[in-house]
RNA sequence: GUGGGUGUAGCUCAGUGGUAGAGCACUGGAUUGUGGCUCCAGGUGUCGCGGGUUCAAUUCCCGUCACUCACCCCA
């Protein structure tokens, strides 16, 4: 092979985008029902702005961005998430200064540069959702019944919400001496990783998936239990509102998220069966009421999610795509194919989608391709109907034919289409 | 970044130290202009790439790359 793709980056044909156009809409409706708005942000930003956000110790900033230099000492990156570039336009464009309450969406690639497999790409993409100003946990809930919806919604009925608070600032720097304190006298148990992370970053060990750390922290302290105050009503408060409105979740004391910028409400949709393997987080997100203010903008609350569209679509039942109603028009001869070439761009104009068959090729291959393509109407033009200014229409599937004269095609194909069934699939 | 598996036709895969096959798909014909079945015919391959051993390598050896699964991490 010449030239192939950069690792980890895939090609979508258009065999396959119809699945993408179908998720893609269903969740620009399901939000749109919530009065999200798209956001549409640039693909490069300055590395900095991800450093500062996600944290200069995470995983994604130290060892998986695509990061490059420009003249002038400018390092630009390509958008390993959304949140941070988000963030940054709320900033910029001072939206906080022009209404309380703001909704965004956002969908489009993100990149990593990580070891590609099932479900994981370097070039993948993401749809999610941004809520900025709003403190109250009545949004966190709303936001995971929104997701619940709309996993529904696609076909993915094998889903698991799962929630967990890392209280602010002041509770997390509490839990993580106590579980400091907790696991240094067990070091000698842990894995090497974990034994490597204890000082770094201790709250990392309680999701790790080695058996000696599982084990060693069954009977960690609870950070839930030593939440306090307004951290301790958030969190209660959100249990309520789920509960409310009848969202089943799932609370994980042990559920910490790999991004520096979260603060109290931690959330995971996870897939419980399909072949997702160990990649099965769909979508992960919590709050960030921090966030805002460390980049250099108005203390404002918020909350969001990302989900990787490339799992939803392995997650999603391969539902068949109903194609759009077209038609083969298959012209014998040169004179029949110039008729053809005129009747294709009325049909057209009519709003009705043809597929123009001008290879030159016999009539028996023009119509088993057209059966091949699953098309509903093969218009067969030769030079006898071109001398009586009619064309042969035939339903495909109901293997009857019909002349009808050129002057009514478009409003008659119109109709056909409209009531002949498709094709049966393997018929 | 670490470890395992796999690279042969468009796809799925067989196979051999003497430069290669099947099924599906594709094209044509049987049916001078009427389809999904059937039958017949046809074409395609730098056998991933580079090097080594050999009279001879797609086959054996080494390296490398890609894909893939898992770890890690994350969506």
């Amino acid at each position: 092979m010449q030239y192939a793709p950069v690792k980890g980056m895939n090609d979508i044909l258009p065999d396959e985008i119809d699945r993408w156009y179908r998720l893609e809409s269903a969740f620009r409706r399901v939000v749109s029902r919530y009065r999200y708005g798209e956001v549409r942000t640039p693909l490069l930003e300055h590395t900095e702005l991800f450093v500062r956000s996600i944290g200069e110790t995470t995983d994604v900033v130290e060892k998986e961005m695509f990061t490059f230099a420009r003249p002038k000492g400018e390092s630009l990156t390509m958008r390993p998430e959304g949140t941070a570039g988000a963030a940054r336009a709320y900033l910029t464009n001072k939206v906080q200064s022009r209404e309380p309450l703001t909704r965004w969406y956002y969908l489009g690639p993100m990149f990593r540069a990580e070891q590609p497999q099932r479900g994981r790409y370097r070039q993948f993409h993401q749809a999610g959702c941004e809520v900025y100003g709003d403190l109250g946990p009545l949004v966190d809930a709303e936001m995971l019944d929104m997701l619940v919806t709309f996993f529904h919604e696609v076909g993915v009925f094998d889903v698991e919400v799962c929630i967990n608070s890392i209280g602010g600032e002041a509770a997390r720097a509490r839990y993580r001496s106590a579980l400091t304190e907790f696991l240094r006298p067990r070091a000698q148990e842990l894995s090497e990783h974990a034994r490597s992370r204890l000082e770094t970053n201790p709250l990392r060990v309680l999701d790790s998936k080695d058996a000696r750390d599982r084990a060693a922290v069954t009977e960690a302290p609870s950070i839930l239990e030593m939440l306090e105050g307004e951290d301790r009503q958030h969190w209660e408060g959100l249990l309520t509102a789920l509960d409310a409105l009848g969202t089943p979740y799932l609370v994980r004391p042990g559920l910490v998220r790999g991004l520096d910028y979260y603060s109290r409400t931690l959330f995971e949709l996870n897939a419980t069966s399909g072949e997702l393997g160990a990649q099965n987080t769909l979508c992960g997100g919590g709050r960030y009421d921090g966030m805002v203010k460390s980049l250099g903008g108005p203390d404002t609350p918020a909350i969001g999610f990302a989900m990787g569209l490339e799992r939803i679509l392995l997650a999603a039942a391969a539902v068949p795509a109903a194609k759009t109603p077209f038609c083969v028009l298959a012209p014998l001869g040169r004179s029949a194919q110039l008729t053809a070439l005129a009747v294709a761009r009325d049909l057209r104009a009519a709003g009705i989608a043809v597929d123009l068959d001008g290879r030159g090729n016999s009539l028996k291959s023009m119509l088993r391709r057209a059966d091949a393509l699953r098309a509903r109407l093969c218009l067969v033009i030769g030079d006898s109907e071109v001398a009586r200014a009619v064309v042969q229409v035939k339903d495909l599937a109901g293997h009857s034919a019909a002349e009808v004269a050129l002057g009514d095609l478009p409003g008659r194909i119109g109709e056909l289409l409209a009531t002949t069934p498709s094709p049966p699939e393997g018929a």
